[in-house]
DNA sequence: CGATACGTTGACGGAAATCAACCCCGGTGG
DNA sequence: CCACCGGGGTTGATTTCCGTCAACGTATCG
């Protein structure tokens, strides 16, 4: 099954962290697919589980979160297009976390079987997927700095600045701004505080001049001045492409 | 260049989360290593580095480290032997956080040329360090819900049941209890808490029964009572053997 | 023996949680 | 059509957990 998004959301991603050759780039574009569609706010894979496929997000956004006994929710990460949230489930049976959509999303599922034979075909492309769930891994040591050592104006600058930069690695930035669905609540389960807290954080950023709202859209005002109050270093997300070794 | 330990602590390791041929361990166990000794709280690989090598803990404790701008350090992960802390700068260039020894250390640094090798001829092994670095990665996530929402005394409760599980899956636990030479001020900084509120959270935890110390030793007196106290759940370590997907 | 690192205790302050209203807006059904 | 509802956002009052500061105890070691 082919896919009608030019580029494809998955080799668009990958080509921001990585080289790829043109065998490689048409081995991904055959990759099977399963799309299905699926609303806000539900649980695509349950805590427990035990996924034979992997599910890649082609639009909308998707999280993973863990449950407290207290009923209290973690939110461990966000993720857009082109990324494949699940994909650790390849080599760990099961699930340790939920995974949820945001937004309204379109997923495209890959089984276990069909990247099991596209890396034998293309080890070099298992390294690139490997390297995918290391940046992973990265992303969640940088939260547990973010939510360990930070207090929370500079906890909520660092999460935007974080997603300002992945989104803009994909293209979906224009003006400085891109599509921001996270609720409150949301974000105050991301990053360890009350809602209630977030929003008072969110009106400081704000009267300090260093992003501005409109309706789904969150703009970057002053993205220097940003950087600085979360103390945000990108290196952590491994962007450049060429970056791996040798 | 073969080591004098008995079993090797990496195959040992290994052998705590999946199933190894012996051609594996034999490969495992011809793979050439620099063995250096370090003293206590020496870095080893510093943020920002471009190691060539990883390595391997024998004996001692190493953990992982970020510090912030304010010079306050958050520690992401501690390290028993027969783990590869760094295993991930095979795949990722730029070391984004420090890693140290925490006690006298001996490490065995394995070139990642060798590593590469080794995959090479061991597709199979290739998956299982892959596993490795994915339960790393479940790792982090827990940590990012241990500082995010529990309140102190279920944090620590939680970070003593994962170092009691992870001791006992080498068989470094005799009698329900193991070496521990994590000093308060380590465990503040791995916890996001100050050193006195560590001291009054494991004095509480040593009055309710749940743990004592001897020395450099510490007890579990309690496991169920720890356990329920952290809200822990050991799935998120995968150690069962045999768990991998066929 | 003093130096130093680690652990312990008490007093105080502050960042963030909690509790409780209230507002705004889009959806929906009587 | 408008009333009602519910989710998200906003605000104020109060509480609490935990940080900071500062002092002191204790053990190890050169």
């Amino acid at each position: 099954m082919n896919l009608a998004y030019e580029p494809h959301p998955l080799i668009r991603r990958l080509e921001s962290i990585t080289d790829l050759s043109q065998s490689e780039k048409d081995a991904l574009l055959h990759l099977p697919l399963m799309l299905r569609e699926f609303a806000a706010d539900q649980v695509i894979v349950r805590e427990g589980d035990h996924p034979s496929e992997s599910c890649l997000v082609i639009s909308g956004m998707a999280f993973r979160f863990k449950m407290t006994e207290d009923g209290k929710r973690q939110i461990m990460s966000f993720h857009i297009a082109g990324e494949i949230p699940d994909l650790q489930s390849l080599h760990l049976r099961t699930m340790d976390h939920g995974l949820s959509t945001l937004t309204p999303c379109k997923l495209a599922f890959i089984s276990h079987r069909s990247l099991r034979s596209l890396f034998q075909q293309h080890p070099r492309l298992s390294e690139v997927f490997w390297r995918e769930t290391l940046i992973d891994a990265a992303i969640f040591r940088e939260w547990v700095v973010n939510v360990g050592r930070r207090p929370a104006p500079a906890r909520m600058a660092h999460l935007l600045c974080e997603l300002f930069l992945r989104h803009k690695a994909v293209g979906l930035v224009t003006d400085h701004a891109f599509e921001f669905p996270i609720t409150q609540s949301e974000m105050a389960d991301a990053l360890g505080l009350s809602n209630v807290h977030v929003n008072r954080t969110l009106q400081e950023l704000r009267a300090r001049g260093l992003i501005g709202e409109q309706g789904h859209l969150l703009k970057i005002l002053d993205w220097e001045g940003l950087k600085q109050a979360g103390e945000f270093d990108p290196t952590y997300l491994h962007q450049e492409p060429g970056d791996e070794a040798a």
